[in-house]
DNA sequence: TTTGATTAGTTAGGCTTCGCCTAACATATA
DNA sequence: TATATGTTAGGCGAAGCCTAACTAATCAAA
């Protein structure tokens, strides 16, 4: 590998170690550090679909709706999540993510806002213009 | 936020989505899918620590030596490790990583070196000295 | 050098939690 | 009255851990 790969390599791994520890403080801000993958990736189905009922989100994930009950009061305890009933159709509860349920689903994004927010910190505008116009070009 | 900061995050999403590419290719190149994100966490242990005996294991992650057995079996089976006898001793056993194994302990990494070789293929080297010299500020 | 104690790893069997299921149900709507 | 939504009850298998009892190898001391 030549040097400016390595050098590379060494600036990146530095960068997704900061990113790294964005993610977990996201995680751990909610005091929710133990939560799964599969649970986060319920929470961002929910967020991604909007208006989802129980039904609903049987469908879209393929369990039955007794599953997805037990998800979703497992999330309510969780605080990640609330019931919220249809006015038009009193059988019909719409899953609302909390602000908690939000951050979680978009924890990605949030930890990536962190990291940029520290990049603001550390360069200055001319180095972050050329920062997006290098990194552009990538494919 | 300011456009640049959004400009920058519109970049840095960009690239975390190649670089997560990369990793998923790690993992099914190995024909390892669904393999656990705690798997993965027993194997960069055993990546890191070199010369670990099943006693040794069960030290360093809290776990009875039965349950180093049943994991180290289960990764036998996976064609992840192997078991290496002491020549001194025979009552002792190593823990070797298979090159799959390896893999998968370093799957950061390789994702990482893949990324950057992508890298390689779209910038010059001027773009990448520049890369460098900027990214080498942040903290 | 033999024998008893100690150490490394294995086997057997059991426990709890997770994540899913079906069947039967209450409630609301049509 | 028939149908649709969500819940309750009960069950099942896999994961991931445990303890107790075992085998095999080494060590130490008579």
């Amino acid at each position: 590998m030549t040097d400016r790969k390595e050098h590379l390599y060494v600036v990146f791994e530095n960068l997704l170690k900061i990113k790294n520890g964005c993610s977990c403080e996201v995680f751990s801000e909610c005091g929710l550090s133990d939560i799964t993958v599969k649970q986060v990736g319920y929470l961002k189905t929910i967020d991604e679909h909007g208006e989802v009922t129980f039904s609903g989100l049987a469908k879209i994930t393929r369990n039955s709706k007794p599953t997805i009950t037990e998800i979703i009061n497992k999330f309510v305890r969780m605080e990640c999540v609330y019931r919220d009933r249809c006015p038009d159709d009193g059988r019909i509860y719409y899953i609302r993510l909390t602000e908690k349920g939000q951050m979680i689903a978009r924890s990605e994004k949030h930890a990536l806002l962190k990291m940029i927010e520290k990049m603001a910190h550390s360069l200055d505008e001319d180095e972050m213009d050329t920062l997006i116009q290098i990194l552009s070009k990538m494919k």
